[in-house]
DNA sequence: TGATTACCTGATCTGCGGGTCAAAAATTGC
DNA sequence: GCAATTTTTGACCCGCAGATCAGGTAATCA
């Protein structure tokens, strides 16, 4: 089996995002990351220095997944098959990393107060090189003259939602939980509208 | 001038919508609140009876801007004209309103535990006749036939990260604050992505 | 001008939650 | 099987922030 440290560490990881997802940084309380996690509370400090600390590696584990997402602005050289296929990446990772997701949005939300520099540097290069991408589709013709940063904000807005504002949604459809059905249904319209309004008109 | 009590109460109220917004609920200070507003704690408590009544009368203060946004699904009996309404206003709040937006966003995303049931039920209501209004259209060939409900969830999430995560799109853009323009070009784009998809194709 | 009410304020209480510690128990490596 | 190391644990400490209070001062009105 893996080694206690390493199981430990993970389950205590686990928990903390669910607990800072639903309650925020400040609002968490050790303690119920530990009860949640069935160990006393000591072993969370032993396992991580701080709540600061723990914290900080709950919004680490988020980074590598949305990094990962704009891959499709690298490999493919065709507007509508990278935006596409960035879109229905985003809207997965909302899908499969909710806790992470919100926990990663309150922290944007309240001004990036814990996040390292470091990531906040790899994401707006990443962003900057979207940008660039972007730009040059449109100087090429690939695609009508749009602004690519607000394109950004909408496309991460817009498939964000469904992780950050999952509350919202679910009181407005009315159902528990969303299902397969939904997160296809929103990246279709998403796709849609961003196509739509991005492709040049044939 | 006004009496002591409604200017001191306004005060108090503006400061604390700007503190809950940068810092949320839970790691906001009384304390802060009342030094921001140059009066002694004891003064918050005496015109607000807690933390929680203070919160909830910032939540308050929220509602109507967010309410009136919705007007043009009332007023006109046209997709295009008020889609293109619509999105202005919400993004006028964003612009206008910005800590109180925060404030309300940062509540939706940790479940409303402070909201209000008849100011959930008002909204859900709201959004439910804008649902219909958007079947309604679609129904007489109006609109293109898109799913209306992740259509609002793309609009309120798009227009909305202009106040929410405005840390992420200042860091983007490299501006300091956005100006007029910026919140035009918003508009705009938005508009441009939910008319392409959603109006007939002529 | 005196009484009543509204407002202000320094000092204080209290509970809660982050963080620690020393010692026990379990694990590991030889 | 024994020493070294890792992990577990209950008890404890401390500071902070929400809340209160009692006594003061200022405004209001007759």
């Amino acid at each position: 089996m893996a080694s206690i440290r390493e199981r430990n560490r993970s389950i205590i990881l686990k928990v903390a995002s669910e607990e800072f997802a639903e309650k925020g940084f400040a609002a968490t309380k050790i303690i119920d990351i530990a009860n949640k996690a069935k160990l006393p509370k000591p072993n969370v400090y032993y396992y991580f220095k701080s709540k600061e600390n723990l914290y900080r590696s709950v919004l680490e584990s988020v980074v590598e997944p949305l990094l990962e997402a704009a891959e499709p602005f690298e490999h493919y050289d065709d507007p509508e098959t990278a935006l596409r296929q960035y879109i229905r990446a985003k809207i997965t990772i909302s899908q499969n990393h909710p806790d992470a997701s919100k926990v990663f949005a309150s922290e944007i939300m309240h001004g990036a107060p814990h996040l390292p520099q470091d990531i906040v540097d790899q994401l707006n290069n990443q962003a900057q090189e979207c940008i660039a991408r972007l730009e040059q589709w449109i100087e090429r013709g690939l695609m009508e003259p749009v602004n690519p940063r607000h394109l950004l904000f909408t496309i991460w807005a817009s498939t964000q939602t469904y992780a950050d504002f999952d509350w919202q949604i679910t009181s407005v459809t009315g159902k528990d939980k969303l299902d397969q059905q939904d997160y296809d249904d929103a990246a279709e319209l998403i796709t849609r509208l961003v196509l739509a309004g991005c492709l040049p008109r044939r």
